[in-house]
DNA sequence: CTGCCATTTTACCGGC
DNA sequence: GCCGGTAAAATGGCAG
């Protein structure tokens, strides 16, 4: 066996390094990527802007939407509940 | 005059000194009786639980009420954005 | 005897359903007392920023004095802050 | 010509709508994706703690790193963390 | 004790 | 260029 105790240390240490790195790296990829959908909707809201709608009402029409979406979800969550809670 | 430059300004120091310290016992004063509130809160859920009912579900049904009330008021918010855009 | 099984159980039902509404709306008041409060605190924060206070160091020493059991590390924080809120 | 002067306002006010629809609809793709990409990082996170690692610190590392002009300060805190991290 | 959900804090974006 | 408000991130608390 050629590694001293010291050695193995180290390399165990190299590995969960060079793990730590590529995990930062893929987060990194990933909010970069994030913000870039995200320049490209602001750029959605500026030509839209360019073409004479107001901003300020358009989100407030995607917010409610989402707002209804998320209302439909629930009560089928709630349903779904029910239905378990009474062994249907 | 009796005072120099230097005790007027510790005088201002010591003003807004007093001054945070009594916002920040305001603050705190109002956190503490948010906590309270919320101790409340956990009070009921355990006596319905205590009678049976299953708090997961209702604790689904408060927020689906909460989300339909939010709805309504979110389209009112529509509403009133449209009326305002067209001059009404 | 009037109540047959099925209307003995409908009013079973009927009251159980009465506790749970019971129920649902006192945790309703209380979470828009607890909301109240919220919007108490908020507006004290507002004054406070309109007397020029820092409203994130506000907050941090608010954060730190809840910790009552501060560490050596965070009494220095603590100390550090009011230096510097107060520009001694 | 076979429009009268309503209809040819009608059509415009259809364009505008169909405009309006179709902007809305690629924000909400885009948040769509944005929302994937979140869930994506989540994710990263979940596996790393999986493997033992502390996210709280991997999300103050990734933080310090985004600031490329850290100052002094930051970086012995990086440094530190590090070391932390890493049990030396 | 782990994962989920609510709350709080931070950061961004539009408006003045 | 700043302010205010709104959305996202992060932390803390609670149920299971």
């Amino acid at each position: 066996m050629a590694e001293t105790a010291e050695t193995a240390e180290a390399q165990v240490g190299g590995i969960v390094s060079a793990q730590l790195r590529s995990l930062i790296e893929r987060i990194e990829r990933l909010e970069q990527e994030k913000a870039e959908t995200a320049g490209a909707i602001r750029d959605v809201y500026a030509e839209a802007k360019g073409n004479g709608f107001d901003v300020r009402t358009m989100r407030t029409i995607i917010r409610l939407r989402k707002l209804e979406s998320a209302d439909r979800q629930e009560q089928e969550a709630l349903l779904e509940l029910y239905r378990a809670a009474l062994g249907v």
